[in-house]
DNA sequence: CAGATCACCTGCTTGC
DNA sequence: TGCAAGCAGGTGATCT
């Protein structure tokens, strides 16, 4: 083994001999380090083994979305997975998001999914970053003023920190290498949150179904357009 | 071309 | 208790 990195929500290992593995984790895939005699539960799909050492490398999904690619190191660069990815959220300079968001059309919560615009966020981090930003998801990108735009680019990384520093968010089934659930569920603003009220004004939290994914939001802190 | 719908697959929760 | 319906963190295909 040579280096486990990440590039948006692709989870790149490189091995000896220079074969790269991918793993995209999707819905319900977990990567699991643990001790090789610790029993395999049912669905657990594929294991990495190593030298020097009694844990391996298992990947566990239950409902099969997820996928592993196996390809040489020296075209993992360019492959498809990687290269139509956008900019990473974390270090994304001001005058670079608008210059991705320029041209953009449709609705702004789609777009956050969009893994072409901007790499690695899900739909529980896209609600969370417009209602930290205060913007309805419904809004056309086309609508959002420079003052929204730079709320938008601030609440990106503010949401996605917050999430890393507490270890990810385990509503399900999402466990960390060892296992362990995360803890930002507990700090969800609107996620998950319908009909119960909004930390910041007390409003009832809405939920609406946008690019046939559910979006929650407040709808007194978050206003349409405007 | 934005948006809706469906498909992939399994399991859990809710309501009758 | 049983059973059907609805839901789920992702993403690509297909149709309007």
């Amino acid at each position: 083994m040579l280096g486990l990195n990440r590039r948006g929500k692709i989870i790149r290992l490189d091995l000896s001999g220079g074969l790269t593995l991918f793993f995209h984790l999707k819905m319900t895939g977990q990567l699991l380090f643990c001790r090789r005699d610790a029993p395999r539960d049912k669905h657990t799909h594929f294991v990495v083994s190593f030298e020097n050492t009694p844990k391996e490398l298992r990947f566990r999904d239950v409902r099969k979305f997820g996928f592993i690619l196996l390809l040489k190191t020296r075209e993992a660069e360019r492959a498809a997975e990687i290269r139509n990815l956008g900019p990473e959220p974390l270090g994304l300079d001001f005058p670079s998001f608008l210059g991705i968001l320029q041209s953009r059309r449709g609705r702004v919560k789609s777009l956050l999914l969009n893994q072409g615009f901007i790499a690695g966020i899900g739909n529980i981090y896209a609600d969370e970053i417009l209602f930290e930003a205060g913007i309805h998801p419904a809004t056309d990108v086309f609508l959002l003023r420079l003052k929204d735009r730079e709320k938008l680019w601030k609440a990106i990384p503010l949401i996605l920190a917050r999430a890393i520093k507490n270890r990810g968010t385990s509503i399900r089934d999402f466990r960390d290498g060892d296992g362990l659930e995360g803890g930002f569920q507990d700090f969800l603003c609107v996620y998950g949150r319908e009909s119960l009220a909004c930390p910041r004004c007390g409003a009832a939290i809405k939920r609406l179904r946008i690019g046939g994914r559910s979006s929650f939001f407040c709808p007194r802190c978050q206003r349409r357009s405007s």
